[in-house]
RNA sequence: GGCGGCGUGGCCGAGUGGUUUAGGCAGGGGCCUGCAAAGCCCCGUACGGCGGUUCGAUUCCGCCCGCCGCCUCCA
């Protein structure tokens, strides 16, 4: 069984399940203000990664994200833009599953938007406001978090360090600084709904709580996302599931960030690299691979290097799936266990992965059974030892799909019919043993990106 | 200031109280090849510093140094 790192326990423990055999995860997803980075990139690709290895588990999976479409720096630039905010967050979204796509990254059985939620968030607000646990200020509605038992379990630190670093709010009607918006009082010519408390509308924290507990129930399983939403964002929302006498996450999981040059990327940076540049110039798996190779709470370095080193792991993987003409095991769909395979499995790989995978999604161990296999089932090739051969290699193909890696065979590269001809003149002064012609021809081949390889069967070539 | 994380061989990056190694990339040697490429085999005596615990620590404890993060919008 998996066991992961607990943030609001700082351990590592089983996931416990509300009923055997199906899981629920809510992953934050993206305020669309504009285009996704890297940061966005990883996360997606840490709980898909999640997500498919509960699947290749067999469990049976419900996975939720949301898309934030009203936030205040959408307001400010759908308006900078002179664009209206429903026209300015459909394009970010387009944009966002289009790259989402593009990694290979599942869809969520369900996206639900803020903008659709509002009814149910005002119903929470008011029922906080009933509770006593909220309180409405010239400004808005605020929580009052005094009031939460358990307030800064996230932010694992004690209530009063944190309010010694809490920001001195202009709003002086709060009763601590820690206390954080529920409603926001509508300025004119902003974006609004009406509520009990005026026009306005819902603080962040607030649609997480209300969507992840409509969609998915009280006591889901997990909760996910960036670092730096442990807290506040998470402790917030957890704090308003607790005020209004609701069991939220069992189990609360955050990957690590991206870094440029060893500092955090962000926004407020500004040191960010959109995901559409990184896949304009690089493989898009090899970011998932490069993902894959560290483990998820540790930061990860993004850059060229890195990168290329990705991509060169990637076309040992690849280079395997066409010496042993693997097939696609993603076209039929997530694999969900060994049987996706597509011959005998080697049950003692498929034990080392799960063990690494179960130990906090341990995957730099379990992509190393992944290579370790290519070098056995390459090995094994060699001295014709075929049907060792082939159960090595197809277990490493089962197991880069159960991580979501497609590997690339030969069908991948179309072949033009000048490039052919080449090749085959090239196959004929190898035959007459014209060397000097045979290696002009390979010159030439090469000189137009492609990778020429003799074999068996003649003159071999790829895309490089 | 408070809280937390990290420091592993040329690079990336796991892991472990001691016996045989993570894995990948790059490099060196070899096999194979007309030459290559791909693939395989072998190799480089890694654990920030100082103490402590221990028969023995890279792995546990303490201190120090260095780097990073959170405490404020941010994946």
């Amino acid at each position: 069984m998996l066991q992961l790192h607990d943030t609001a326990t700082g351990e590592v423990a089983p996931l416990r399940l509300r009923e055997p055999g199906r899981v629920s995860l809510y992953v934050c997803g993206p305020t669309v203000d504009g285009v996704p980075h890297l940061g966005h990139g990883r996360f997606s690709l840490v709980f898909d990664v999640l997500r498919r290895y509960l699947l290749f588990s067999g469990l049976e999976v419900t996975y939720v994200s949301n898309i934030t479409d009203i936030e205040d720096k959408i307001i400010d630039r759908a308006a900078a833009q002179g664009v209206p905010i429903a026209e300015f967050t459909a394009a970010n979204e387009a944009l966002w599953w289009e790259i989402m796509d593009a990694l290979g990254v599942l869809r969520p059985d369900e996206t639900p938007h803020a903008t659709a939620y509002v009814d149910r968030m005002i119903a929470l607000i008011d029922d906080l406001v009933v509770r006593g646990v909220a309180y409405e200020t010239a400004t808005g509605v605020y929580l009052s978090v005094l009031d939460v038992p358990g307030y800064g379990l996230l932010a694992r630190q004690p209530l009063d360090t944190l309010r010694a670093g809490a920001r001195i709010e202009a709003d002086e009607e709060k009763r601590s600084p820690l206390d954080f918006v529920l409603w926001k009082k509508a300025k004119p010519g902003e974006p609004s709904w009406d509520a009990p408390w005026g026009a306005g509308r819902p603080g962040w924290h607030t649609e997480c709580v209300v969507m992840s507990l409509d969609l998915l129930g009280e006591g889901f399983e997990l909760h996910g996302g960036g670092q730096d939403l442990m807290f506040p964002h998470h402790e917030n929302e957890r704090a308003q599931a607790v005020a209004d006498g609701k069991e939220f996450a069992r189990h609360w999981m955050h990957n690590g960030w991206v870094t440029v040059g060893g500092e955090k990327m962000s926004k407020s940076l500004g040191n960010f690299t959109s995901l559409a540049d990184l896949l304009a110039r690089s493989d898009a798996r090899a970011y998932r691979l490069l993902v894959l190779r560290s483990h998820y709470r540790s930061p990860i370095e993004v850059t060229p290097d890195t990168i290329a080193q990705a991509e060169a792991g990637l076309s040992r993987l690849d280079e395997l799936a066409r010496r042993f003409a693997l097939p696609d095991l993603l076209a039929q769909g997530p694999p969900t266990g060994p049987g996706a395979a597509p011959g005998p499995v080697d049950a003692d790989a498929v034990a080392a992965f799960t063990a690494a995978m179960d130990d906090d999604l341990d995957t730099p161990g379990a992509l190393a059974t992944v290579f370790d296999l290519a070098r056995r089932a390459n090995a094994a090739a060699d001295t014709g030892d075929s049907e060792v051969a082939d159960r090595a290699a197809g277990t490493a193909a089962l197991l880069a799909a159960a991580l979501g890696l497609r590997l690339h065979g030969d069908a991948g590269d179309q072949v033009d019919d000048v490039t052919a001809g080449l090749a085959r003149e090239r196959d004929a002064a190898r035959e007459a043993r014209d060397w000097v012609r045979a290696d002009a021809l390979r010159d030439q081949l090469e000189a137009a990106g492609w990778l020429v390889e003799d074999s068996a069967e003649g003159t071999r070539i790829r895309r490089r």
